[in-house]
DNA sequence: ATGAAAGCGCTAACAT
DNA sequence: ATGTTAGCGCTTTCAT
């Protein structure tokens, strides 16, 4: 497997008998090629495998037709849908989808920052809300494209499209207490977008004359079935009295279950379980999950728009979008 | 958001009073640089924010320091944690991963293989066999190396990390007769890999004796939890006699699961269940899932790996590697 | 409709 | 240790 040297645009002219403006045109706007030229061309391409230095092109152009993801994990179902869209929309643009893991290490972070301006992707999309300084100058300074999702917040780098996590929390919180759940608690991973959920049930239960605090058990990030099982093992031994938990996913939730089942207790009967995210599984399980959906394609989708939007010089009338969410509400609470 | 014009090494050079050249040593190869220079470009460095274009850098030095994997879904939890160890182990060497998503449109294959190639990346990883002719013609051309997973081939394309299919099937298959299940069912996608651990496990069947041609229920790809219940129910309908389900994924298990306890089955006594996969969760699962492990892990890093030494110019001793599959006993089988 | 010249920003190769 | 020159492969710009 040696490498051998690639075909150029020379190359192909000099096989085809034109210059190498006359292939790169053909190439990418053939419409201004003369028939026959551009017949030739494409035989010389398709004869020779030739397939353009896209780093070459993207230099002289500026346009990388490259797009950036930045996610706390790859490994997480929550983001999935939004990145499954999100690179559905770009291939339908002609953009390529970069990933990039986020979190754990301030370091790293700064590391990834750098890889990801280096290309000089048409956008960058962060999954939440970039806090650190440095990093939120460092986009500004490169003049790139920015899309925050998954949160809100009133100072954006450039461009969002989210919803509110506080008002989640209030949500389910009004949700429980109007099925007559008194005893809510709940449980989480204990990163940003759950803290502001908490923040928001805990101010909805108060305001309810729930409980001055409502209680929380947190769980290692990232969430799994297995540690909703052990967290709620732990929410029963010191909160006995529980009627209702809110995961901070779908994952959790059906954890919850499990265990819940194991223990004998019936749900929604006993124990009233909420959780996050409307996963595939949710409506299948049994019993089917009363959940929070998110509409992670739509904001995939957007994302891409906005960012296609912005490579192409057009105005974007709405660059901070609320899109909101929405109770499912099935059997299990 | 106006694009302000980027900083070049030119512009940092003459800040910093050197050379292009020096800037670009001091970024790269620091130790070749004098002390007192190193801190004078770093100075301007930061207060320039000045990030190099890696796509100039990359079109001179033909290092783009970028690998592409192809997955089959996004968001299959299948491949994550193979996708996730591939990640972190190229960002440990100084590599950035672009995703495609493959599978269903064999135009939109090719255009992806397309994009693929165009940015010149260090190295392509698979996950699965490159079947089609063209597309094996295209990598085989551009010189880039590949590294296939995730399945056995003698023909690999260049580099392979996978395990044998055929030789799961006949495995779970000898494990299931061993426990004394003489009833088994094949549930699972009607994909390549699939068919292969479909026709390893009948082999086996046939030679032991059990069944001249062990019955299957197919289920649209990706598979769901959804489709493990409807699939159980269809099993059952048509197989009454079943008394052992092999499942092509763990979500799909777990989805026969839920349906078995829905009917009042129990298991494993009177219905086996083994899944694939290893996900986070068959461990938690009550019963704990029986199912096969993948070192995805393994997989991810030994590709990383792979495509690093090839790009340093290192010999690799072994570029086709069976890593093999474990099965995992636990208590649904 | 096509071509020639120039240069995108960086770094390999060769001085000094 | 540092600088100079040249050129990676393409596309923008300006001719023709």
């Amino acid at each position: 497997m040696k490498k051998p040297p690639a075909f150029t645009v020379h190359d192909v002219a000099r096989l085809a008998g034109v210059s190498a403006m006359t292939v790169s045109r053909a190439l990418n706007h053939p419409e201004r090629v003369a028939p026959a030229t551009l017949l030739k061309v494409r035989e010389v391409v398709s004869q020779t495998g030739f397939v353009p230095n896209g780093m070459a092109g993207g230099l002289r152009s500026s346009r990388a037709r490259l797009v950036a993801a930045v996610l706390p994990t790859l490994t997480g179902p929550v983001f999935q849908e939004t990145v499954r869209a999100l690179n559905q929309a770009l291939d339908e643009r002609g953009y390529q989808l970069m990933i990039g893991q986020s979190g754990y290490d301030a370091s790293r972070e700064d590391a990834l920052l750098d890889a990801i301006i280096r290309r000089r992707p048409d956008g960058i999309v962060l999954t939440g809300i970039m806090h650190s300084v440095e990093g939120r100058r460092q986009l500004q300074a490169a003049g790139i494209p920015v899309v925050e999702t998954w949160d809100l917040t009133p100072t954006p780098i450039d461009m969002l499209v989210g919803f509110s996590h506080e008002r989640i929390g209030e949500s389910v919180c009004h949700f429980l207490h109007q099925r007559g759940y008194r005893h809510p608690l709940l449980l989480g991973a204990n990163d940003d977008r759950a803290r502001l959920r908490m923040g928001g049930f805990r101010r909805a239960a108060r305001e309810l004359g729930l409980a001055a605090e409502v209680p929380a058990v947190l769980v290692p990030a990232p969430t799994t079935l297995g540690s909703g099982r052990s967290g709620l093992g732990e929410a029963l031994a010191s909160h006995p009295g529980t009627d209702a938990v809110f995961c901070s996913s779908d994952m959790l939730a059906l954890g919850v279950l499990i265990e819940a089942q194991a223990r004998g207790l019936s749900v929604p009967g006993q124990l009233a379980v909420v959780g996050l995210g409307d996963l595939e599984f949710a409506a299948s399980l049994q019993p089917a999950l009363t959940t929070v959906r998110i509409d992670g394609t739509r904001i995939g989708r957007t994302a891409a728009q906005f960012i296609d939007d912005r490579a192409e010089g057009r105005a974007i009338e709405q660059p901070i979008l609320d899109i909101g969410f929405e109770i499912v509400s099935r059997a299990s609470a």
